[in-house]
DNA sequence: GATCCACAGGAAATTAAGGGTC
DNA sequence: GACCCTTAATTTCCTGTGGATC
């Protein structure tokens, strides 16, 4: 015991040594993705398009739709909350009716049916209607109702973020029909869609009719380039820092990481936050390129042993089939039918959990690929091997087992050989046959 | 050039669970 | 309590495909 009270941390201490090291931070906030500043540095053009476009709402107009597309990161949400600002104040400082805001996160809302429900919620928050059961015809009767309960001559702006994220064509064409049609069963007030996407081909994929009416004005967000995002960092520096402490190298490293990857303004402000959190942490009076790398690679490191350890038991087992179908592989690649036929011998060692079919296995390696987990491509083996898809490892073997070895279900299985292994003589491709085998 | 393998992957159907209405 | 609604996950059915082999 005495020896785990003279190691054991002080909290008192630490508590002490942290109001004595220097104060860092006039405006924390600043440094949040989701924080909207007053000036908005290389997105003048794109301001300017969209104030063009709601400009009539001043003069009681009704403004065309707008379609907005860009790269993560690239300022469309943050550029359309601060059009939405200006216009709201604008149009108090006259003296007119202010147009409703309702803003949806389609990643978070993804289908037709609450995406109705939660703009209904937004326009009548004292009556919300119940996360599923009401039918569609009903709630946008309602709807419709609600609307022209509102002030004369009122614009509706409902802004649907990310909407590549709507599930399900049928329900997204059906919803977005809708709310694009909705002004033609009102009279007093008028709704305008603003349609934000991450996908530049997102279009393609509407119904047509969808597409000519959402898509009437679109504008384009290119990425931002390094001296841009070093812009932007300088900025929120400026307005997030107590005085100068973050070195140019260290801004100018973070801007060309974030430019690297995809020109994200979001990956490089939340690389400097974990690099000014470092440096608080640790009572440093400076922010230089060292922490920027530490808090890239700590970044990195967090998100694959959440990810992983967040899986659900099902992803669980194809991670780990493809982990030891590398592992005793010795680096060789597998098929779908090999990673499934592990699958399933794994799936037979455990109680609870049904055996998936193939189809949906595929579905699954697609989405471990999507997080990096694993990388995989289609390849022909002709008449003999036919078509597969090859899976390799793209994580590496000590993070799945850091990640898995204490996992309830599958941590005893990080050794286990599969039969087609351990089996070398039988040359099997087909999942289907292996699974009969095994 | 035709054949055939082992899937890939789209679309519709099914199932289970959670909820409302009458 | 019967019936209707939704969502999400999964299954079933089906057609398509690259390329080695015949």
């Amino acid at each position: 015991l005495k020896s785990i009270g003279n190691s054991s941390f002080n909290i008192d201490n630490y508590f002490d040594d942290y109001l004595k090291s220097p104060k860092l931070f006039v405006n924390r906030n600043a440094l949040d993705i989701a924080y909207v500043p007053d000036e908005l540095p290389h997105r003048d053009l794109q301001i300017k398009e969209i104030a063009e476009i709601t400009a009539c709402t001043l003069k009681n107009g009704a403004p065309s739709n707008i379609f907005i597309y860009g790269k993560c990161g690239t300022g469309k949400t943050a550029v359309v909350k601060h059009v939405s600002k200006k216009l709201t104040e604008k149009c108090r400082q006259i003296g007119i009716v202010t147009p409703k805001w309702v803003y949806i996160n389609c990643k978070r809302i993804k289908t037709g049916y609450r995406v109705l429900a939660n703009l209904y919620n937004a326009i009548d928050p004292e009556n919300p209607l119940p996360p599923t059961g009401t039918p569609v015809d009903i709630i946008l009767t309602r709807l419709v109702e609600k609307l022209e309960d509102l002030a004369a001559n009122s614009i509706c702006f409902i802004i649907l973020d990310e909407i590549d994220s709507l599930k399900d064509k049928k329900s997204k064409d059906n919803v977005l029909y809708v709310l694009s049609r909705i002004n033609e069963n009102l009279q007093k007030c008028k709704v305008n869609l603003i349609g934000i996407s991450n996908i530049l081909n997102f279009k393609d994929d509407l119904d047509p009719r969808v597409c000519s009416s959402l898509c009437e004005e679109e504008i384009v967000f290119p990425a931002y380039n390094a001296v841009q995002l070093f812009d932007i960092l300088s900025s929120r520096v400026a307005e997030a820092f107590i005085e100068d402490i973050v070195d140019e190298g260290a801004l100018r490293l973070c801007s060309a990481i974030a430019a690297k990857e995809n020109g994200d303004a979001r990956r490089a402000l939340t690389i400097l936050r974990k690099a000014a959190e470092i440096v608080e942490r640790k009572g440093m009076s400076r922010l230089t390129e060292e922490q920027i790398y530490i808090a890239r690679d700590n970044l990195d490191r967090d998100k694959i042993s959440l990810f992983i350890r967040d899986l659900p038991a099902q992803q669980k087992a194809i991670l780990l089939s493809v982990y030891l179908n590398h592992k005793y592989k010795k680096g060789e690649v597998s098929s779908t039918g090999e990673v499934y036929g592990t699958y399933c011998e794994l799936l037979k060692k455990v109680y609870g959990l049904n055996t998936l079919t193939q189809r949906r296995i595929t579905d699954l390696v697609k989405e471990l690929d999507l997080v990096g987990l694993t990388s995989s491509r289609l390849k022909s083996f002709g008449k003999k091997g036919g078509r597969t898809r090859i899976i390799s490892l793209k994580a590496q073997e000590s993070q799945i087992k850091k990640n898995l070895q204490d996992d309830s279900r599958w941590g005893d299985f990080l050794d286990y050989k599969p039969f087609h292994i351990r089996r070398s003589d039988i040359n099997i491709y087909s999942g289907q046959r292996y699974k009969s085998l095994v």
